[in-house]
DNA sequence: TTGTCGGCCGATCGCCGACAA
DNA sequence: TTGTCGGCGATCGGCCGACAA
């Protein structure tokens, strides 16, 4: 979790859309991530945030990014808005908000309330997440989808068909809508994404080792070896 | 051209190399632009130098780009050294030149001497420069060579064979090596590259409209539809 | 002179079950 | 249960000259 500059802010999102990507955000940050409400007061430290943002972007602290000597060390601030982020490329998940800081008497004028603590982020039970192997990722054929997480999160298959087979829309954090075809075949039987797999591997450039995250009908993918 | 920030220089490019890329490197800035020589005496201006990097950082000066109200508005400066550049993705060229300010004294020390003047930018003869058509850039086929570009800037072929044909090796501004097969064919008589352009293309993501510019066998590909 | 196209052939893609780990 | 492979049909890439702008 990446804050960034405060007094910079976008329009946040509402409506279930918001709701959606909400879940779909906390589900990658990971359950030890939790965002304080709107209006709650959190403490920002100019200097670690400063020396984060140097570390991020490969930069000296001294030579491109001011720091204020004469700012305290720790400001008590108002938390104005949230609004949830996620890299173009990798999906790396970060948060952006909107801070002022309090004025001495206002910072007397108020307790520090109990649900100003932060909620537990809620994570999302009817997922799954899998590792790529070299035949996922291949041009040869489709995705291999474990049979208990294909029975967990996708929609149930008419299994009256020959073979039973349906259309999955995926949307992931940026509202990107990815088609799929799933099916059952094969001996032994099994669950497959062919149509529509290979372009989002070759549109993400994922490579055997990344892992993706389906949740119900949405899905990321990450790079890299980490596990959830 | 876009001067960098003073203090931070790479190491300067040796022998036969840096003439070569040298050459290609003015070729693309054009013929309006001359680099002052090592040693001589430049102005340096901070403000319109800060301006400029906001701009095309798309950044706010006040907020990330340090500003120093004590210096003056330009700074006579010796100049120690000049590298060139070209961005990776679109071979845009930039120049990085490391200044040390001159003391009053110095200054004084040091008539302007005519060389200090720059000398005009040696632009290359032998080169051609073409706006690619849909069909140049499609997967159908290769790249029509215009006739007298080809006799120009190519190697003569050996028109005895049937039909005539070589392997151009080209390097581009980074020197990346491409490989191309140059045949003479079809009816009327065309020169064409076959083999290496689809490679060529699509590894520098070019679409009709852009521009390469071959210089002997050197070439260099350019976005959008400015012309030399 | 050169931009676009149809023809054609080989390479690759991608869906299938077989098979074994 | 699922990762990899051979088989094979469909699609695409890319080289050719025809033709016209």
């Amino acid at each position: 979790m990446r804050p960034s500059t405060p007094g910079l802010s976008q329009p946040a999102q509402e409506g279930e859309k918001k709701c959606l990507n909400s879940e779909l955000w906390h589900a990658c940050a990971g359950p030890l991530v939790s965002l304080p409400p709107i209006g709650s007061r959190v403490v920002y430290f100019p200097q670690g945030h400063s020396e984060q943002v140097a570390a991020s972007t490969n930069k000296e602290v001294d030579a491109h990014i001011p720091n204020y000597p004469n700012l305290p060390p720790q400001l008590i601030c108002q938390l104005h808005n949230v609004t949830m982020h996620a890299d173009a490329e990798t999906d790396e998940v970060c948060a952006q908000m909107t801070l002022q800081p309090l004025s001495p008497q206002e910072q007397k004028d108020v307790y520090l309330l109990p649900a100003e603590l932060g909620t537990p982020s809620k994570q999302p039970t009817n997922y799954f997440c899998k590792t790529l192997t070299a035949s996922d990722t291949s041009t040869h054929g489709g995705f291999s989808v474990p049979r208990r997480a294909a029975e967990k999160v996708f929609p149930p298959l008419d299994y009256t068909q020959q073979p039973p087979a349906q259309e999955l829309i995926a949307r992931d954090l940026h509202d990107n809508e990815w088609k799929f075809r799933h099916i059952f075949r094969g001996q032994p039987k099994r669950h497959l994404l062919t149509t529509g797999w290979s372009v989002f591997v070759s549109a993400r450039r994922l490579v055997a080792g990344d892992s993706v995250l389906f949740i119900w009908f949405f899905l990321r993918e990450r790079n890299g070896w980490g596990t959830f």
